[in-house]
RNA sequence: GCCUCGGUGGUGGAAUUGGUAUACACGUACGACUCAAAAUCGUAUGCCGCAAGGCUUGAGGGUUCGACUCCCUCCCGAGGCACCA
C-alpha cells in the first residue's frame, strides 16, 4: 500500500512555486493566443472566506485551467468590493477606521484565496477602496452628470431605518424589508442623486436578445423592467383641464365608464374650487397617504375612493359624460397616474365599479373560452346543454384545449342535430360520461366549435348527469362541488354575474364603427381616431444612487453659493473620502461634519462653495470593475479603448442568482451609458451568464451560525486539502443550475479517497497496456472535453473515476498515466503537479496542452446493444457496432433468452439502429 | 393569480438529446485484514418475488416499433413579479 498524500506540504509547496513563477500571471495581451476572460463576482472583504467563496471561484477555476491548457490566453482576475456598511458597522464596534478594519481583512483573504491554488491573474486585481479606482468612478459620475443621465431628483425614496441611508428599489425586498439589513423600509420624500436607468429601460430589455444567458435570468430582468406597451388617451374633465391616461387596452375605450386619478395627483390640487366636496376628498388623500406606507404592499385589500362632486370628464370616444373618482389603486408613480377604468374588462375596475354603483358596459366579446368542462343540463330549458369539447389537432390528437359548446335554446332539433354531430366527430356519447369534472376524451378526431356566446340570460337550476345519478343542482350548490373543473367554475361563475368581467382579447361590439373588428387592430384605429398615442410605460425607476453614510465612494459634486450643483473638475479627482469624520450613523450625512472637506471646497472653488455629503451606493463600484481589471494600472483613462478592444466582452461571467435584477441590471446599464459616451467598446459586457447555486449545511438548511451547520472551509482545506474540497464542490451536481447541494461530509471523503487512489496509480504501471485501456482513456479525454465546456463538471470528474476504477483491475502504461494527469490536472492542481514532477518531468503541468483524444481509438469494436421483442426489452447481444441487420437478427435469434419469445412467431418488422438498438416486432 | 425553471433509488445526481433507465459517488448490509476500532480492500444494493418473472423516472392520457426525453390535462416544489392600468 503506498503512502497517504500530505496535501498540505504538496499544496503549500506549489501554491509557492506558482507564485515565485509567476505561472498565473497574464500580462500583456497575446494576440497569437486566442482570448478567454472569465468573471466571477469580486468579493466584499467581509474578514473570512466561507465554503460559498469557493464554489463560487475554484469550481470556475476548473474550466480556466482547462482553457488555459487548451492554449489560451485566459484572464482570470479577482479584486475586492470593499465599500459599504458592514465596514462602517465594524469599526463602529472596534473603535477603528473603517480603511483599517477593511484592509486588514484583504490582507488576510487574499492568503485565504491563494490557498486555494487557483489560477487567479493576480497582476490585474483592483480594488473599489483604491484612490486610483474610485477616482474613475467619479469621473464616469461627472460624465453621467454632465450628460444629464444622472441628475438631482426629487420624490419619494426608501429610507432604511437599520442602515441609516436611503437605498435604491432593487435593494428593497418583495416583503419592503431591506436586502441587506431586514429592516421595513420607510416611505420618505427626500431630494436624491439619480440615474436615469429608465432612459435605457428598451434597450435593456431588447439587448436581452443579443447575449447567451439561461432565460430565468433574462425573465426577471425583463419582468422587472415591466415594459407594457399601450397607450396615452387625454380625456378632458369639466373644468377644462386635459387628464392624459395610460392604458394597455385602448380597444376597451368605448367601455370606459368612469375615470380614476390616484390620490397625489396635482390637478385635484388646482381644481379644488370645482370639487364640492373638497373637505372629503382631502380627508381621503391624507388618510391614503398614511396607509400607502403599511398597506400599499396588501393587493387583497378592499378598494375605496371617493367620487369628484362637481366634476366629470368626456369619453373621447363616444363623447359621453362619465364620473372621475380618486382612489389609492391607481398609483401615482406608474404610468400617468390617471387611468381610464374599463369594469367589464378589469378585474380592478370591475369590484371598484359594483361597490360604487358605476355603470359596467362590455365592449369586446371573448372568441373563445379555452375551459375544460362537463355535461350539464340547464334546468328551465330542457335539452339547454353546456359541454366541453376540445380544440385538437386531428392528426396528431394534441394541440389546444378550448372552444367551449354552448346551450341551444329550447329547439330540439338543433340540439340534437349538434349532438349528433358532436357525438359522430367524437364517436362517443357524450350523455355517457359522468358529469362535473374533466374528462379525456381518448378519441377526439377533430376541432369542433361553437359559440358560446349565448349563454348571457342563462340564470337558472342546473341538471347534473353523474354516472346513472340525475340531480338537480341550483348554481351555488353547483359551485361547491369539488369535482367541478376550474375552468367551468369560471364560466360559471361569469354566466351568473358572479364575475362578470372579461379580460382576454375579443371581438367588439357596442364600439360604433369599431364593432366586429378584433381587439388587435381595434386598439390602433381607436387611439388615432381620439388622437392618442402609442407609447410605453414601465416599472423600472430610476436608480437612487445617493447615501448618506460614510464609507463609500464621495459624490464628486460641489455646489456654488446659490446652491446649484457643479461636477468636481478631473483635475481634483480623486475626491478624496476625509478622515476627520465621526461617521456614527444618526441620520445626517456623515460628511457634512467633514471640517477638512468644507474647507477644500472653498480652498478651490471659492467661498461660500459647498461640497455634496453623501456617498455612492457600493453598487455603482462594482458597475465597471471588470473594465478596471484589463486596465488596471491605466493612469490616464478608466480602461483604455485599445485594451478592451482585446478583452471584451467577458466571455463567462459565473455568479449568484441573487445579482439578477440588481447588479446584473446596474452594470448592463452603466455599460450602456458609457458606450454612448464613447468610453466602452461594446454596449453589453457579458456574452455569457452562470447563475449558480448556494452550498447548503449538511442538514439541508442554509448555513448559519444560528443553526450551527456552518462548513468552514479552512477546516475542510487542512482536513482533505484544496483539492478535495475544490473538486467536491465540482461534483455535487451541475454548475449551470440554480439547484443547492447540501454539503455531505462522506461525500467530500470519497472524493478525497479518488485523489489517494491516483496517487497510488503507479503501483498499476504495465508495460503494454490492454488496448480496453487505452480506449477507455481516449473516451474520457472526450467527455472531458465536452463536459467542462457545458460546465459539468460533476459528469467529467464521474468519468475519471470510471477510469481509474478501470485501471486499477487492468493496470495502464506510464503514457497513459501521464495523459490522465494532464487530464486531471484542471480539477486538482497541486496533486497532478506534485506526481507530474514524480514521474520525472521538470515543467509544470499546468504549461501543457489539455490531452487531446485520438477518435479512432475512442471507437468501441464490440458493442451491447439491446434486443426488444415486441418494444419489450428482452436481451442484448454483443457485436460489431457496423454489423448489418442481418447479422443482427442472427445474432439474436441465437441466444436462447431471446429465442423464447420467437417460438411460432413469425417475424413482421425488424428495427434495427446500428450500436444502439434491434427491436423485433412480430407479426401475428 | 401571472412568468421561469424543476419533479428519476435511502441521498447528491447520470442517461450519447427518441434507442439496454438508475452511470459515478454517498449511505447501508455482509465479508477480509486487525487484539480492537478507524482507515483500507472485496461483494451486494431501484421495488415486489424463493424463483421464473413482473413493475418502475410526480399522476393520468396521447404520439411512436420504442418515451425520463416529444404533445395534452392535472398535482407538487423552487425562484421571480404582483392593485403596474
Amino acid at each position: 500500500m503506498h503512502k497517504k498524500f500530505d496535501a498540505a506540504a504538496i499544496e503549500q509547496k506549489w501554491q509557492q512555486l506558482w507564485e515565485e513563477q509567476k505561472l498565473y500571471e497574464v500580462g500583456q495581451r497575446d494576440t497569437n493566443k486566442e482570448k478567454e476572460y472569465v468573471l466571477v463576482e469580486w468579493p466584499y472583504p467581509s474578514g473570512n472566506l466561507h465554503i460559498g467563496h469557493w464554489h463560487a471561484f475554484a469550481v470556475p477555476d476548473i474550466y480556466v485551467r482547462f482553457q488555459r491548457m487548451q492554449g489560451k490566453q485566459v484572464l482570470y482576475p479577482m479584486g475586492f468590493d470593499a465599500f459599504g456598511l458592514p465596514a462602517e458597522n465594524a469599526a463602529i464596534k472596534r473603535d477603528t477606521d473603517p480603511r483599517t478594519w477593511t484592509e486588514s481583512n484583504i490582507a488576510h483573504m487574499k492568503n485565504q484565496l491563494k490557498s486555494m491554488g487557483n489560477a487567479f491573474s493576480w497582476d490585474k486585481t483592483t480594488s473599489s477602496t483604491d484612490e486610483d479606482y474610485y477616482k474613475w468612478t467619479q469621473w464616469m459620475f461627472t460624465q453621467f452628470f454632465e450628460n444629464d443621465i444622472a441628475f438631482r431628483g426629487k420624490g419619494i425614496v426608501n429610507w432604511c431605518p437599520g442602515c441609516n441611508t436611503v437605498i435604491a428599489n432593487e435593494q428593497v425586498l418583495a416583503d419592503g424589508t431591506c436586502e441587506r439589513s431586514g429592516d421595513v423600509i420607510e416611505k420618505k420624500e427626500m431630494p436624491q442623486w439619480m440615474l436615469r436607468i429608465t432612459n435605457y429601460a428598451d434597450r435593456l430589455v431588447d439587448d436581452l436578445e443579443k447575449v447567451d444567458w439561461p432565460e430565468h435570468i433574462k425573465e426577471a430582468q425583463r419582468r422587472w423592467i415591466g415594459r407594457s406597451k399601450g397607450a396615452e388617451i387625454d380625456f378632458k374633465l369639466s373644468t377644462g383641464d386635459n387628464v392624459t391616461v395610460f392604458t394597455t387596452r385602448p380597444d376597451t375605450l368605448f367601455g370606459a365608464t368612469y375615470m380614476v386619478l390616484a390620490p397625489e395627483h396635482p390637478l385635484l390640487e388646482k381644481n379644488k374650487k370645482q370639487i364640492q366636496n373638497w373637505d372629503e376628498v382631502v380627508r381621503y388623500i391624507v388618510l391614503s397617504t398614511q396607509k400607502n406606507e403599511q398597506d400599499r404592499l396588501d393587493a387583497t385589500k378592499e378598494k375605496t375612493g371617493v367620487r369628484l362632486e362637481g366634476i366629470t370628464a368626456t369619453n373621447p370616444a363616444n363623447n359621453e359624460e362619465i364620473p372621475v373618482f380618486i382612489a389609492d389603486y391607481v398609483l401615482a408613480s406608474y404610468g400617468t397616474g390617471a387611468i381610464m377604468a374599463v369594469p367589464a374588462h378589469d378585474e380592478r375596475d370591475f369590484t371598484f365599479a359594483q361597490k360604487y354603483g358605476i355603470a359596467i358596459k362590455s365592449v369586446v366579446a371573448p372568441q373563445k373560452i379555452t375551459h375544460s368542462g362537463a355535461l350539464l343540463e340547464v334546468k328551465d330549458k330542457p335539452g339547454t346543454f353546456l359541454w366541453q369539447l376540445r380544440d385538437l389537432d386531428a392528426k396528431t390528437n394534441s394541440g389546444k384545449i378550448g372552444l367551449f359548446g354552448g346551450a341551444i335554446e329550447n329547439d330540439e332539433d338543433v340540439l340534437s342535430a349538434v349532438v349528433r354531430e358532436i357525438n359522430e366527430e367524437l364517436e362517443i356519447d357524450l350523455r355517457g360520461y359522468d358529469a362535473v369534472g374533466s374528462y379525456t376524451y381518448p378519441s377526439v378526431k377533430s376541432d369542433c366549435y361553437i359559440s358560446a356566446t349565448h349563454f348571457s340570460d342563462i340564470q337558472s337550476n342546473y341538471v347534473l348527469h353523474e354516472g346513472e345519478a340525475v340531480l338537480e343542482l341550483t348554481i351555488e350548490e353547483l359551485l361547491e362541488r369539488d369535482n367541478l373543473a376550474d375552468s367551468l367554475r369560471v364560466l360559471l361563475e361569469a354566466l351568473h354575474g358572479k364575475k362578470a368581467f372579461n379580460t382576454d382579447l375579443g371581438v367588439l361590439h357596442n364600439s360604433e364603427e369599431f364593432d366586429g373588428m378584433s381587439s388587435e387592430d381595434a386598439k390602433e384605429a381607436i387611439v388615432k381616431k381620439v388622437g392618442g398615442r402609442m407609447t410605453s410605460t414601465y416599472r423600472l425607476r430610476d436608480w437612487s444612487v445617493g447615501r448618506q453614510r460614510y464609507w463609500g465612494v464621495p459624490i464628486p459634486i460641489v455646489y456654488d453659493p446659490e446652491g446649484k450643483p457643479h461636477a468636481v473638475p478631473k483635475e481634483h479627482l480623486p475626491w478624496t473620502l476625509p478622515s476627520d469624520v465621526d461617521f456614527k450613523p444618526t441620520g445626517e450625512a456623515p460628511l457634512a461634519k467633514s471640517k477638512e472637506l468644507k474647507e477644500r471646497t472653498e480652498k478651490l472653488f471659492g467661498a461660500g462653495w459647498t461640497p455634496e455629503v453623501e456617498t455612492l451606493d457600493t453598487f455603482v463600484d462594482s458597475s465597471w470593475y471588470f473594465l478596471r481589471y484589463i486596465d488596471n494600472e491605466n493612469t490616464d483613462a478608466l480602461s483604455a479603448l485599445e485594451q478592451q478592444k482585446k478583452w471584451m466582452p467577458i466571455d463567462i461571467y459565473f455568479g449568484g442568482a441573487e445579482h439578477t435584477t440588481m447588479h446584473l441590471l446596474y452594470s448592463r446599464f452603466w455599460q450602456k451609458a458609457l458606450f454612448d459616451l464613447g468610453l466602452v467598446v461594446d454596449d453589453e459586457p457579458y456574452a455569457k451568464r452562470i447563475n449558480r447555486g448556494l452550498i447548503l449545511g449538511p442538514d439541508g438548511n442554509k448555513m448559519s451560525k444560528s443553526k450551527g451547520n456552518v462548513i468552514d472551509p479552512d477546516e475542510q482545506v487542512s482536513r482533505v486539502g484544496a483539492d478535495s474540497v475544490k473538486m467536491y464542490l465540482a461534483f455535487m451536481g451541475p454548475y449551470g443550475e440554480v439547484a443547492n447541494y447540501p454539503w455531505d461530509m462522506g461525500g467530500i471523503a470519497g472524493i478525497r479517497r479518488f485523489l489517494e487512489r491516483v496517487n497510488g496509480l503507479h503501483e498499476h504501471f504495465v508495460e503494454t497496456e490492454n488496448s480496453e485501456v487505452t480506449k477507455a482513456l481516449h473516451k474520457t479525454i472526450l467527455k472531458l472535453r465536452t463536459d467542462i465546456r457545458l460546465y459539468k463538471f460533476n459528469t467529467a470528474i464521474s468519468a475519471m473515476m470510471q477510469f481509474v476504477n478501470l485501471v486499477e483491475k487492468q493496470g495502464l502504461a506510464k503514457k497513459s498515466y501521464e495523459m490522465f494527469l494532464k487530464s486531471l490536472a484542471p480539477f486538482a492542481p497541486h496533486l497532478t503537479e506534485e506526481l507530474w514532477h514524480e514521474a520525472g518531468k521538470t515543467n509544470s503541468v499546468h504549461l501543457e496542452e489539455f490531452p487531446v483524444a485520438d477518435p479512432s481509438l475512442a471507437i468501441d469494436d464490440v458493442v451491447t446493444i439491446g434486443v426488444q421483442v415486441n418494444g419489450k426489452m428482452r436481451g442484448a447481444i454483443e457485436l460489431a457496432p457496423d454489423v448489418s441487420e442481418e447479422e443482427a437478427l442472427l445474432a439474436a435469434k441465437g441466444q436462447s433468452s431471446i429465442q423464447k419469445y420467437l417460438v411460432d412467431k413469425n417475424i413482421g418488422k425488424v428495427i434495427y439502429v446500428p450500436g444502439r438498438i434491434l427491436n423485433i416486432i412480430t407479426s401475428d
